[in-house]
DNA sequence: AATGAATGAGGATTCATTCAT
DNA sequence: GATGAATGAATCCTCATTCAT
């Protein structure tokens, strides 16, 4: 029986191609944790780290921190997106699907405000993009005669609105403050839960 | 080691004890116009240099980065109070004051949003208070019966709901969303303008 | 307000790893000199600086102030350690380089000197652990019978006496009170001198 | 009987005169106590507040932050100076008093830390002449043929290493350490204690 | 392609000292 | 003589970003 070679060093591992996509994941689902802990304004070292690469890799994937945070409601936008292109589908539903998302996710929350412009803070400056891809989305499920089909902008307007009336410690507690908002509405929203297949 | 001063040049005279009060109503005044324009996590030194006086100044007054932005508010939530406590006033008059702050005062907003708890950010704690008593003023003159007095969380939702659809680069802008906003609340609000004798 | 890089200046070039372990012992290397120079409450900066690194570097490295110091002293604990641990010594020779560390560092000293606890100074409350270690390291080659073992206490209490002893501009002077201090302690020291294999 | 003034306002106020020494026993008196709590580096506006006077009266009677230092450290030397002139008295009871305000008054012991000279510290340099005083006042009562009169230097070499002895958080564990010192120094010292008539 | 060290600007905070009142 | 506000230098510390390995 010959010997076999057991050192530590030649690992074969796969790495490259598929870590690149690994890393980018891992990136993105840290942020969304470490933003839903810190804030938007966390360090993105505490991101790196939370995604357990090197600062150096954040970097290769995101140009700079406006890109870390629209990669993470790039996910958020695109899940609104496909619950509104599912076949069986309906406004409430969609609503219900961004209202988690508002819940779930202080980032998103900056998003929607940043819809016009001009915000002083360090909400990225196409976010509008995002924006507009919501208001598509929601635009396409909204019927004739809706409450918030009347004027052009109360559709996203009212969105803003519910993204105001969402705070506090819990989800819970947030969730419970966007039901009374969208009530107060007169909107009817679905059950606010992520999107699922 | 310790500290020496070492440059040899005039200092730029010291105003005396009269300034004091002066530099107070400057740091103010230089705060909410720093707020506005960068947002609530601005520099304190952007605020001091706007002010015209030395960074020393500014933690006399203040001592810390949320005393600052609590006497911003404090002005404005006073100016909600006095108008709910004129003689003839009601509660769309309040409110009406209340959304020109509003539009106003990025930092305002922020005040309205912190009402939960926990905010990760740089938000006051005593901001609590602060929103206490904005819910008093707009309470005492809520008519019965009013859509906003239906359930105990329906009035500062509201207001948390309008802060959010205020966004916008201009004040025009800004108050012409939050009219939209009371409009799809189905809430009359009056003149959107400061307190005024 | 988020960081922004503003200078276009080429930034003085990343030496790489490797640099990591040299530039450590460089600010050990600096601290000491700074130590001495300036003593404990010298501003972090200028070791920094002294060692020819930015300050991120030293913060890398090192934590807080204390760990700065606790690094530089540990230096000086381990030889006297060292010298404990050597196959032909004795308490003298011991003493001596203990000695030799008293006249070479008023860091040093300020170490003896916390091993109480509670001084209200910037002292380090680690400094505790290395202050154990020499006595350890002393009473391994302290004779029975010797006149530090009577009381427990004797061995520290000498220590930090000839430590106060130790005052002067030039080592030589150092060293001479501390001669004169165990002189008239009564005990034995060897060469002042540092730990040599 | 005619009525008497009891306005608030009219208080003669023999102020002027008297208040100056009033307010300078207060600040010495403040400023041993603050020193005692935070170590010598105490912000001089925490020795004005403690004093109750403003900071510029600080600077009426101390020209800088040595000047207070002293104005404190002489006191001690004056009640050894006394203990020492006092008719009835020998070393023994001169060491006691001395080794009271070694236990008493951290800044002290700094004080006789500084006597050689270039302590790296934010010790005065005018230290000098108090030391000196010490000494004085101490060879006056040392008989010929002390342990300590052996060499020139060694009396204030003791009290050097006695200082350096006396460390620990209560004003009692460093007795027990000074009253260990001498007993290392083979040196009788009588009672522990501030002088008194 | 990844790692993680280094740079260094920026912002917070503290105090010694001066000086109008 | 006293008061206490103002100045502003100095120091601490944090991170975005680059780059040698």
């Amino acid at each position: 029986m010959t010997q076999h070679r057991v050192s530590e060093e030649r690992r074969p591992a796969n790495e490259g191609r598929k870590a690149a996509a690994r890393n980018r994941a891992a990136l993105v689902a840290a942020a969304r944790a470490v933003y839903s802990e810190y804030g938007l304004d966390a360090p993105l070292s505490a991101i790196a780290r939370r995604a357990g690469v090197g600062q150096g890799v954040l970097y290769r994937h995101f140009p700079d921190r406006e890109a870390v945070a629209t990669a993470v409601l790039e996910e958020n936008v695109r899940e609104v997106e496909r619950t509104a292109a599912a076949q069986d589908t309906d406004l409430p539903r969609v609503l219900g699907v961004l209202t988690w998302h508002l819940t779930e996710s202080a980032a998103f929350i900056g998003l929607l405000h940043a819809d016009g412009a001009g915000s002083p803070s360090s909400v990225p400056s196409y976010a509008h993009d995002l924006s507009e891809r919501v208001e598509r989305a929601l635009r396409a499920r909204l019927p004739d005669g809706h409450r918030l089909a009347a004027a052009d902008d109360d559709l996203m307007i009212a969105i803003a609105m519910v993204s105001g009336a969402v705070t506090g410690p819990t989800r819970d507690q947030r969730e419970r403050r966007a039901r009374a908002a969208w009530r107060l509405l007169g909107v009817e929203v679905g059950p606010v839960r992520p999107f699922a297949e």
